[in-house]
DNA sequence: CAATACTTGACTGAAATACTCGGTTATTGT
DNA sequence: ACAATAACCGAGTATTTCAGTCAAGTATTG
C-alpha cells in the first residue's frame, strides 16, 4: 500500500461526495471547487474509484457522481487501494530467502507494518469520518455556505509524497 | 514519520551490527560487503546514528562501530526517524481547521495513523528482529559463510521511495 | 443537435530521493 | 615517525516519481 497526496486528495474527494449525497449526483466541478482540487486532477483520480465500483456515474447533463454504496460501507483503505495502484511485487518472488541474510527479515518487518497499516485503513469507514467531522465543525458548518467558491485554498499540504505523517 | 529505503538501510545495518556484534567494533565495509550497500551511502547513514547514540564509533585501525546499547533497548522507530529527519510540519498551525472543511479531517485520519505506525515501529526492538531470525535461518545460518563476500546482491527491492509495503 | 459531463491518455515540470566522490581527521601498529 | 586504516564530512549529481495539465474523444440528456 502506498500513501500519496493523490490518495489523499481520493479520500477528502470521496468525503465530499458523502456530505453533499442528496439525491442527484455531484458534478466533478463543484467538489473541485469545494476542495481546492483541479478538475483535470479529480477526473484522473475518479476513473479507478469507478473502476472498483466505490463511485457510480451518471453522464450527460444533469450527471455527475455518486457513491456506489452506503458511507459505512466504503472503507478508506478501499478508496485508497484504488487510486495508488501497486504495480509492486518487490524483488525476492515468494517466501523464499530474498537476500544475503539480515534483509529478508526486515523485509518480514515491514510487510507486518504493511498489514498493520492496511487493516488499520480498511477499519474506518466515510461514515466514520463523516460523523467524526459533524462533531468538530457543527459551528463552522452552518457558518460557510457550502458551495460557493469561497476560499479555493490551493493545497492542503505541500506537495510531495504523504509522508506518514510526524509532523502534524 | 517517513519511511524510505534509506531507513530500511539503516535497519538493515543495525541488524547487522546487532548479529556481527563480538566485542570488537564492526567496519562498515564489512556491513557494505555483506548487505550490498555502497560504503559511502553507509557512513551518511551512521551519522544520525551516530549522533542519537544508536551507535558508537571508533576511529583508526581496528576502529568501527557498535550498537551505544543491548539490541533489546534499541528499537525500529528510533532508527528510522534518526535517520529520516521529519523536517517537516505540515501547514495548518496546530488544532485549528486547516482547510475548508473536508480536509482537515482526514488529516486527523492521517495523524492517526502517523500515531499508529509509529506505535507500532517503536514497540520492535532489534533483539525481535534477531531472534525472529534465527528461529527462521537457523539452517543457512550455518552453510553459509558469515563474512565472505559471496552474494553482493546489489539493493533488496528496487530503489524509489518505500511503500508501505503491500507487494511482498 | 447541441450542450453537458465523463473518459482517456499523453505530456511536463518540479521535487525528493538515492547514491557518489573527494578530501580530512583521528588512531593504531611497525 | 610513518604509513595504513577507518571513521568523518560536505558538496554534488542523477534518477525517479509524483503532482498536475492539456487536448481530444465519447456518451447522454434536453
Amino acid at each position: 500500500m502506498r500513501l500519496t497526496t493523490k490518495g489523499r486528495y481520493a479520500v477528502t474527494a470521496m468525503l465530499d461526495l458523502a456530505i453533499h449525497a442528496s439525491g442527484k449526483p455531484t458534478v466533478l466541478a463543484d467538489i473541485a471547487r469545494r476542495q481546492g482540487i483541479s478538475l483535470s486532477y479529480l477526473e484522473q483520480i475518479f476513473a479507478p474509484l469507478r473502476k472498483r465500483a466505490l463511485v457510480s456515474s451518471v453522464r450527460g447533463p444533469g450527471g455527475g457522481y455518486r457513491l456506489a454504496r452506503a458511507p459505512s460501507a466504503i472503507f478508506i483503505g478501499e478508496v485508497i487501494e484504488a487510486v495508488d495502484e501497486q504495480l509492486e511485487a518487490t524483488r525476492c518472488g515468494g517466501g523464499r530467502d530474498c537476500q544475503a541474510r539480515g534483509a529478508c527479515l526486515t523485509h518480514q518487518l515491514w510487510q507486518d507494518l504493511s498489514d498493520h497499516v492496511r487493516g488499520y485503513l480498511h477499519g474506518v469507514s466515510l461514515l466514520d469520518l463523516v460523523e467524526h467531522q459533524d462533531l468538530r465543525d457543527r459551528v463552522q458548518a452552518r457558518s460557510t455556505p457550502v458551495v460557493s467558491g469561497g476560499t479555493r485554498v490551493p493545497l492542503p499540504g505541500r506537495p510531495g509524497l504523504m509522508r506518514i505523517a510526524a509532523g502534524a
